[in-house]
DNA sequence: TACAATTAGATGTATATACACGTAAATTAA
DNA sequence: TTAATTTACGTGTATATACATCTAATTGTA
C-alpha cells in the first residue's frame, strides 16, 4: 500500500481537492502501467488494446475510423496510426466503405479476436487479484468522479 | 455534465470496479486535457510544469535528475530530455554536482520562477471554476483512490 | 447544376512515454 | 589497491500524444 505522498514524495497539497487531481492523474498513470505489463506479453500496447475492444463491442460490425476515435478513452489519440501498427500485426483490416469512399471501416480479423480474448483474460486476472476495492465501493468512486467531472 | 457512458460510448461495464478503471483513466485525460489547455498560454507542456513544480518545491535547493524523476507523477518520464528544453527556454540551469559528479543538480532561474507563478496562478483558476466538488467529497475520492492502489 | 463549406482520414512535427543500452563516476569487495 | 558492481544520467528507438495541415469525398446552397 503506498499513498500519494510517498508515491510522489510530496505532503504540501493546498488543499484535498489539489490532492485528488493529483491522485487522479497517478492513479491513472499506475493502473496503465501495471496494464502495460500483461499486455507486452501478448505484444500490444495500451492504446492498440482500446481499439481492439472497441472493435470487438461491435464485432462483427465493422466501425469506421472516426466512430472508433469517439470510442476512445484518450480522445486525442492518433487513430490512424495506431491502426497501422494492427495492420502490420494482422490484427484488423482497413477498408473503403462503399457508402462513403471518406471513410476508412476497420475489421478485427481472427488473429485479432483471438488476441484480444488472451489479453482480456489476463488484465481480468490482474484486476482481480491487485484491485481488491468492494462494488460498492467502485460505486462510490464512480460516483465522485463524474462529480469532479461536472463541469466538463 | 458528461458521465462515462456519454464519453466513451460504451454501457457494457462488467462492473463497477471494471468501471471504475475506464473512469479513473478517462478523469486523467480530461484533466491533462484542460490544464494543458492553460499551460500552453505559457508555452509550457504538462511534464515541463511538473518539473519545474517539483524544483518550486525545495526551491532555492537544487535537486539532481533522479530525484526529480521520483517525484514525477509518471515515474516513466526521461527527465534529461524534459530538462533539454527547460534548459533551451532558460527556465531552467543544468550543472554537475561538485560533491558526485555522476549527479546533474538542476536549479530553477528566475524566469523559471515567473513562468511558473504564472502559470500556477492560471490552473488553480481552472481549478477553483470548473472543479466545484467539497472538500468532503474530495477527501472521500483521495481515500476510494488510496484503497484502489491497495495492493500496489 | 456548380460552387462553397464541411467532413474523414492521412500525414507531418514537436513532445512525451517506455524501455534498452552505453559511459563515467562512485561504491563495494577481494 | 585493484577489480567487480552499482549508480546516475545521457542517448537511441518504437510508440503515443497533441495539434496543424493537406487531400479527397460529400453535403449544403445559391
Amino acid at each position: 500500500m503506498v499513498n500519494l505522498e510517498t508515491a510522489i514524495q510530496s505532503t504540501k497539497f493546498k488543499n484535498q481537492k489539489h490532492k485528488a487531481v493529483l491522485n487522479v492523474l497517478y492513479s491513472a498513470w499506475w493502473l496503465k502501467t501495471i496494464m502495460s505489463r500483461e499486455l507486452k506479453e501478448v505484444g500490444l500496447t495500451h492504446e492498440q488494446y482500446n481499439v481492439l475492444r472497441i472493435l470487438k463491442g461491435k464485432y462483427p460490425e465493422e466501425l469506421c475510423v472516426k466512430n472508433i476515435g469517439c470510442r476512445m478513452i484518450e480522445k486525442s489519440s492518433n487513430v490512424p496510426r495506431i491502426i497501422d501498427r494492427l495492420v502490420a500485426k494482422k490484427l484488423v483490416k482497413r477498408s473503403t466503405s462503399p457508402t462513403d469512399k471518406r471513410e476508412t471501416v476497420i475489421s478485427l480479423t481472427m488473429a485479432g479476436l483471438n488476441i484480444l480474448v488472451t489479453a482480456t483474460g489476463k488484465t481480468d486476472l490482474l484486476f482481480q487479484n491487485t484491485i481488491t476495492i468492494s462494488e460498492t465501493e467502485a460505486a462510490q468512486l464512480n460516483q465522485l468522479l463524474e462529480k469532479l467531472r461536472e463541469n466538463e
